[in-house]
DNA sequence: CTGAAAGCGCTTACAG
DNA sequence: CTGAAAGCGCTTACAG
């Protein structure tokens, strides 16, 4: 049948059809301007010859891409790059979501440095928007993007002086609801294990400490561990900070992985999860449901959240306003919280 | 300073130095035409005047891209479409080695039904390179798709009569290795997890055979198991086998999620591993060291395995041959498969 | 060493 | 309803 190569170009189905390469081009976009019977005609020829429009030359001619890039902004401190299951996890649900709306994916994660720097890269070039899986520490970086020409959407915490579109989960809430939980698990001593310094955590601190509040308990600094998301420093930190054993019946954590992190060392010096110490997860990543025991963790919703970050940034693509978004969390209790 | 705004094309930067556009054009390239004072000044002036150049108008003048497409081939049943760890892992890879290269990567994961239909599509027509990873059902589409003009790479298994370059791991090995392991464990009946119809289960369960062979071990039939990649379908599979009470004591898994997926099962019936059942899994994705019990799995070397992918395709697109390739397993013994 | 010219494959304002 | 023409921003064979 066909050679795969597409022999055929614009010019090539004008002449076979008689007409100017103009009305060839208003045929295939289907332009009310051309006569009915000479559009399924140039259309039937177009199938018929296997035509495909050349999208990089309609794309040039209209500047523009259909391209979305998307940035993970990942600690460039840690070694392992694109490795963390709720930075994929977001990513899959991202691609499905472009790729539904006919739009492709330009992964990138150069650690964005300045704004500067990355207006000059492919991923902010070549695209039509870009969206930041993630804050850093370049929030000042980002408010700049955003005053430049090119929509962005960034996945974080709203921070007062936001100028760009943030959709995120509502932290505070999470990291409330967590630690309620933990309470109302009858637990009296607890620690959170997270990075303060990093705007998601900070919330989630915040709702921590409410909680702790609420009921009336009383929380020792020292129980505040500034464990970061990479891996390896993580389990580092958390290694050290329990060969203090710490007064402690509870964790929370903030991600899935910290929290298996956590459990992994309870387990090796004879702790028991939940029956001597509870501990609860944050993201609600895949396995979380498959992990010994199950996590209790706080559900971020990661696929809605992948869709609605594409749904504002093509609405700021093709002109039309976008709010932030804060999506709720749900607590999901598993095994790792309550103890028999 | 800079409004962001690419204010600069290169017919302005010509009129800026004085000379054509064709001299800018070799300036920038640093061509050796050009002279040397010429050019210094002409990429001062650019660098001044904070030129970038267009990407896409140069790729489209030179009918290139720079863009390497990545087909994930995932069961088109399946519902969640990108989150296996062991898929996402190696888009992490990938990404990073085309980042490396100065190559983009548009992600797809349209499930490839025929090499016509692929052919129309932008993650072929747009791209220099498509990766595949894995074969998923669609060998022969593959092969035809390897005789068009754009070159391919999968990861897979190599099949006899394959037409395309393939990378993949030395999957008998693979499955014998840990076969083997549970023998010397001490496990004398064994099952196996995984579909055979696929290619790569296929070559396990044959290392798998020839473990027990070489054990002098008996195998029956009813303790293999066809579970799938997909989660929910490969945990209801499981369960109702595990009803069955099957005289087992070792289970050799396809992947780390089936092998974590059976752990939980085996735990909710009373069985701990690895004391009453032995387990190991397949790939040693990033968490597998952190489960409880931690993995003994095979690992993939899925790093490496994207950045040969990689390789491998850039020597094609550049015209140098490609040679299939086979990465060696590891086995990596953790806490799931000795009994104490 | 440099420039004028052609052309990559399309779209669309303009004229008819 | 249709076509001739211009042009998107580059690169390079050709001529000098």
């Amino acid at each position: 049948m066909s050679t795969g190569k597409s022999v055929v170009d614009m010019q090539q189905l004008a002449d076979l059809a008689q007409v100017s390469r103009s009305t060839v081009s208003r045929a295939l976009a289907d332009s009310p301007l051309v006569n009915a019977k000479t559009k399924q005609r140039i259309q039937a020829l177009a199938a018929e010859h296997n035509y495909v429009l050349n999208e990089a030359a309609r794309n040039f001619r209209l500047k523009k891409t259909r391209i979305v890039s998307v940035v993970l902004m990942i600690d460039p401190d840690s070694e392992q790059r694109t490795s963390d299951p709720f930075f994929l996890e977001m990513l899959g649900s991202i691609a499905d979501s472009l790729v539904d709306a006919g739009y492709d994916m330009l992964l990138s994660h150069t650690a964005i440095q300045t704004a500067a720097e990355f207006r000059k890269t492919r991923a902010y070039r070549q695209s039509e928007g870009i969206l930041f899986v993630g804050q850093g520490k370049v929030h000042d970086e980002l408010n700049m993007l955003a005053a430049g020409e090119r929509p962005i959407v960034v996945w974080g915490a709203e921070i007062d002086d936001s100028q760009y579109c943030v959709i995120g989960s509502d932290n505070r809430q999470g990291g409330f609801g967590a630690t309620r939980h933990l309470i109302d698990c009858g637990r009296r001593s607890l620690a959170f294990f997270g990075d303060r310094r990093l705007p998601e955590p900070r919330l989630r601190f915040d709702g921590f400490l409410r909680a702790i509040d609420a009921g009336a308990l009383n929380f020792d600094a020292a129980n505040e561990l500034a464990v970061p998301f990479e891996h390896q420093r993580a389990e580092t930190m958390i290694q050290n900070y329990l060969d203090t054993n710490p007064a402690i019946d509870g964790i929370v954590c903030c991600s899935d992985v910290i929290a298996l992190t956590a459990i992994t060392q309870l387990n090796q010096r004879g702790l028991r999860v939940p029956d001597d110490i509870s501990v609860t997860g944050y993201d609600n990543i895949g396995i979380a449901s498959r992990l010994n025991p199950p996590l209790t963790t706080v559900d971020q919703h990661i696929r809605d959240a992948g869709r609605i970050m594409v749904e504002r940034l093509l609405d700021l693509i093709e002109g039309r306003p976008a709010s932030n978004h804060t999506l709720d969390t749900s607590l999901v209790e598993r095994g790792s919280s309550r103890p028999s």
